[in-house]
RNA sequence: CGCGGAGUAGAGCAGUGGUAGCUCGUCGGGCUCAUAACCCGGAGGUCGCAGGUUCGAGUCCUGUCUCCGCAACCA
């Protein structure tokens, strides 16, 4: 039973599938895992037939990169992650009904017959164009994986998609000197085939489905999104990609192609469910295909468009499928101000958690909870972790339950004191009790988990001022009848708790009920004041939270510095790059370099990265673009001298000529520093 | 003018036309059953800025500034 109008027989809930090459970090549980949990934990207790799915996404190239840099097989790199993944899920209690994987034949073979399905209706466009391959490594590369001269700014480090000095979106063919990341040679092009989705003529559908029918349903965030990438224009997307990593095309003649990563990934949902249903001796198919079954996706918003629009065209492509209801994606996780980032370890790894706060599952889903990137963007710090566990979960709501228990301990030897005379407080606090059920529930049912947890709270907090309102402890001598009743209620409201927090803190709920020695297993038993029977016996107090100490805290704080400092010792993701070709000395004067001065300086407009700059190069004045707006504020340069390459081409940027190049390095942070003499040179003064 | 989101008390957030609200922190008081926890009260905001619509705007419109995200792996 919910409590929002439902039409609905049963729940399908998919939760992202996390890569598998790297293991989980609180940003993952805060944006996707602990949402989900907490919607599928609710939906259970409230007795809805509802899956909840996961699995592990196997495939694609960054995996093959990671195997071949260990010099182990991708197989190796997914057993390892997925094996980390999966435990430390497990161990913080993210109740996946199934947690699989994409390597699972069941998912091979589903991602194939889907392809093939789809394949023999005519959906794909074939289309068969020139790539580039590198024949050391025998394959295709990825625009990514090709490196070379950006043919706009002359970046030598341009990539087959994009050059990130300029901005400009490229295609690998239009890089000079274009290079394979993976073996350092000269890639050659190759005629290869692909099958395209085209999704420009899913426009309609899509329009009425999202922009009409789920205008007011879907968060605004995911609505934009949508809603942007309509009107941009959708093109079609290849679903296959040249690679022997992943799911073979089960049509002839096409060796080495597998399905493209994105096209079988949301697929492993639906294998997941077979797998799951093969295991219960279930049917899988009406969670996929009855339209009475509501089908809720959580990621993170880097997904919105996989399953707001490709996903979704390609269910409605193959045509016997149903369609996301909602799907409640969230903003980001920052850690201390800086965004998380598995590369350059900046991030709180779920394993090493609970290494460190062990049996404290439910502190960091409170915290992750209370401050989820529901609507923008969050920040998590170990201030503000340590803050809410112990002023929120320890003095608000272990407090409570503690000095219930000991009180009736104290005074009644552990056994549940009858209600007897009730006054107004008692009658409003058993009206209170009533109402919180549908107060929460109505919240989780809307995913606005922050607001339910906060109402949660609110809960502990009612009673925690009926005790100190009606002071048990002293009316214990004037009025010993009237504290049976305040105590019952009190006991009461701590038995409301235990059902009530399992969606968000299953952990306390466990140990709150076995304090309570009950077993509450359903939402429509809370809001009840009789769920503890006059004489029933509770057991020993115990502490529900512990204090966090500024030991742990600094410890951590540490550990984040420490990743800081490393980062920039190891010169992280910057590898050198070889010894470029031996060129002559001729080769080399062509090069006018020279020692020039700043003259001025200032940002370019609407650019993040650029500066506008007129320096004196002895022999003129002149203005040049430089990228370097995000490393150099535009005063400190005044009067500075740096290196210059004065003979290039001038080319124009943003509609300013830029005539000439400042000499920069780059550090292991990958910013831009300038190169200058470390004598005073004269202005023109040549470089040679 | 690439697109999307966000800017509300010291911090974190809610609030889609009608007397500015919640949690934490802070200050004062109360209580002592409770893990110095709990309860009451106060201080603190011209709701980024500037215009406009309206009897009335945080909320609608226009302009403008700042931050974040997407277009690279990553929730």
């Amino acid at each position: 039973m919910l409590y929002t109008e439902n039409k609905y027989k049963r729940h399908t809930v998919t939760s992202a599938l996390p890569y598998a090459n790297g293991p989980i970090h609180i940003g993952h549980l805060a944006g996707v895992y602990i949402p989900a949990d907490i919607y599928v934990r609710y939906l259970r207790l409230s007795e809805e037939d509802v899956i909840f799915i996961g699995g592990s996404d196997e495939h694609g190239v960054p995996i093959t990169i990671k195997a071949r840099n260990e010099g182990i097989t991708p197989q190796d790199v997914v057993d390892r992650y997925h094996t980390i993944i999966k435990k430390s899920f497990e161990d913080f209690g993210i109740s996946f009904d199934i947690y699989s994987r994409t390597s699972d034949p069941v998912h091979h073979k589903t991602a194939s017959d889907f392809f093939l399905n789809l394949y023999n209706d005519n959906k794909f466009i074939e289309k068969t164009t020139q790539q580039y391959y590198d024949e050391e490594a025998k394959q295709f590369l990825a625009d990514r994986y090709i490196t070379g001269t950006c043919p706009h700014c002359a970046n030598e480090r341009a990539y087959g998609d994009q050059c990130e000095s300029c901005g400009t979106s490229l295609s690998p063919t239009e890089l000079i000197n274009p290079k394979s990341a993976l073996s350092g040679s000269k890639p050659v092009l190759k005629e290869t085939t692909h099958w395209y989705l085209p999704l420009d003529q899913y426009e309609d559908f899509l329009r009425e489905w999202i922009l009409k029918e789920h205008k007011s349903d879907w968060r605004s965030t995911v609505y934009g999104q949508c809603k942007s990438w309509i009107d941009m224009g959708l093109q079609p997307r290849a679903v296959t990609r040249d690679l022997d990593w992943g799911v073979k095309l089960p049509i002839p003649n096409t060796d080495g192609k597998v399905l493209y990563v994105w096209f079988d990934a949301p697929i492993g949902y639906i294998s997941a469910t077979k797998v799951w249903a093969k295991q219960q001796q279930k049917d899988w198919e009406p969670y996929w295909k009855s339209h009475d079954s509501k089908l809720v996706h959580f990621i993170g918003k880097d997904n919105i468009v996989f399953h707001c629009i490709i996903f979704p065209v390609m269910l409605k492509a193959e045509g016997t499928y149903i369609l996301p209801d909602n799907v409640p994606a969230n903003e980001f996780m920052n850690l201390e101000n800086d965004k998380i980032s598995t590369s350059r370890n900046w991030a709180v790894w779920l394993h090493e958690y609970m290494e460190d706060f062990p049996a404290k599952e439910d502190v960091l889903r409170y915290v992750l909870t209370s401050n989820a990137p529901e609507t923008k963007d969050n920040d998590f710090t170990w201030k503000d972790f340590q803050a809410k566990n112990n002023n929120e979960l320890l003095a608000i709501l272990g407090n409570f339950v503690n000095r219930t228990i000991v009180l009736t301990h104290k005074f009644y030897n552990g056994n549940v004191p009858a209600r007897i005379d009730l006054n107004e407080s008692d009658t409003f606090v058993i009206e209170q009790i009533g109402k919180y059920p549908e107060l929460i529930g109505r919240s989780i049912e809307k995913y606005h988990f922050r607001e339910g947890l906060n109402e949660l709270m609110n809960l502990a907090r009612l009673g925690n001022k009926y005790l100190t309102d009606n002071e048990p402890w002293k009316e214990i001598k004037n009025d010993p009848k009237h504290v049976q009743t305040v105590m019952n209620l009190a006991l009461q409201i701590a038995a409301n708790l235990a059902i009530l927090c399992e969606p968000f803190l299953p952990f306390t709920a466990q140990k709150l009920q076995a304090m309570l020695n009950i077993k509450l297993t359903k939402w429509s038993q809370a809001g009840n004041a009789d769920l503890l029977k006059e004489g029933h016996m509770v057991n020993q107090p115990e502490f529900l939270f512990e204090k966090i100490e500024e030991e742990q805290i600094e410890k951590q704080l540490l550990k984040l510095q420490r990743s800081k400092e490393e980062n920039a010792q190891n010169n992280m993701g910057i590898p050198v790059e070889p010894q470029k070709e031996l060129i002559s000395y001729e080769d080399f004067i062509k090069m006018d370099l020279r020692v020039c001065q700043v003259l001025e300086a200032e940002k370019v407009a609407k650019t993040k990265k650029l500066l506008k700059l007129k320096v004196d190069t002895g022999i003129d004045t002149r203005t040049i673009i430089s990228g370097i707006a995000e490393y150099y504020e535009p005063e400190s340069l005044l009067g500075k001298k740096v290196l210059m390459l004065v003979n290039l081409q001038p080319k124009e940027i943003k509609g300013v000529p830029s005539q000439g190049m400042i000499l920069m390095a780059e550090n292991s942070n990958g910013e831009l520093g300038i190169v200058s003499p470390d004598k005073d040179i004269i202005n023109g003064g040549m470089v040679k």
